[in-house]
DNA sequence: TCCGTTATGGATGGATCAGTACAAAACTTG
DNA sequence: CAAGTTTTGTACTGATCCATCCATAACGGA
């Protein structure tokens, strides 16, 4: 009934992703996001109303995509919940040295908004806590099922030893945007294993 | 011999380094200067040469308190090793509720400059990646001397542990970003803790 | 094929950005 | 007190910021 979109909007989504994961919110300007998706700016702002919409949504895509990533690898039932653990440990090293430019590790896109916006953005912040609260959830549940297995130390709660895994995985993906390399992740995550483990 | 500054340049420096601390470098405005430190633009730029000249300044005057305050209590003889590391997590958690923003803790500069900087900014990177050694190095001879007293594991290198205390340093303070609350952060430092014991 | 609707490109808007120019003020030293 | 030097406040620069306007293009349905 009228003119349809020339371009996907996921894909444009994903380019402005990108954009924003490497630069951060406010270094990113609505004309690097026109470069980076291909569009002009009248098809960004028919399609998205602002550059923090775009980002919203941006980050949403992202922390949907993680998450659920994240989740396939916590709930695989063919492994012990420890061995879900340390795999997803390994997954998040394995994305540090795949996401990368300039050589340097561009960390992950909600801890660098953490850092970043959620003080300041009370809207981005709802979608991180809300992220937070389902990976948290889901560490959770592995924690509980190891402890249960008696593969895991039943000496801590299952919510701390979950804040645990996460605030590691935070901390590696600062330590590899600082530059750190393979051996020395893999070496903070087999340590962190090993307070786990009973 | 001629007029001289009416102002204190350390205390500006201070003054800067809480706005960049507060709201990032990018987000922080050559106004947003003037109004933290109540200088005029002339003094600002007549004393530093440019926004990125005094955020350098105010990065390296931040990173030399926080580490000489850290490094006081890693090499305190009246303590053993493991005390002393004890020590650094509570004094961090500690410094977590004392910086805070709109009821926000508004992380460590040093991280927050990482995640924001540290790839695109050579020289920002040369102030990080030199203070994250002086840190490291100090860590691993902590562990060292917690190993020879029996009371760190050695399992693991003392280099392998300390990038482990610093990782989770830094995820702690990427989750205080979040929102996490005391009880949040002692228990990941109270587990990390139990990873490095022997 | 023509109408209605939407998408697109290019020009433009006002605000704000980092940084500078310059004259007046203020201080030290001789 | 006067000369010399630096600081300071104000006004201003050109660039870039995010966003909008509007004419044209391109499509679907009648």
């Amino acid at each position: 009934m009228a003119r349809p979109r020339l371009f996907d909007e996921e894909r444009a989504l994903d380019a402005a992703m990108r954009a924003f994961w490497e630069k951060g919110y406010e270094a990113t300007s609505t004309q690097d996001l026109c470069e980076a998706t291909g569009l002009g700016r009248s098809s960004i702002y028919n399609t998205f109303s602002s550059k923090h919409d775009l980002f919203q949504r941006a980050l949403a895509r992202y922390v949907d995509a993680m998450t659920a990533q994240q989740l396939e690898i916590l709930e695989d039932v063919e492994r012990s919940a420890l061995e879900r653990i340390e795999a997803l440990f390994e997954r998040i090293i394995e994305q540090e040295f795949e996401q990368r430019w300039a050589g340097r590790s561009i960390g992950c896109l909600s801890v660098n908004t953490t850092v970043e916006l959620a003080a300041r953005d009370p809207e981005v912040d709802r979608v991180l806590t809300r992220d937070l609260r389902v990976r948290l959830d889901a560490l959770r549940a592995a924690v509980e099922a190891g402890q249960q297995a008696g593969e895991i130390t039943a000496d801590r709660e299952p919510e701390a030893l979950a804040r645990f895994v996460n605030a590691v995985i935070g901390g590696m993906r600062v330590s590899a945007q600082g530059g750190a390399d393979r051996p020395a992740l893999k070496g903070i995550a087999a340590t962190a294993v090993s307070a786990l483990r009973r």
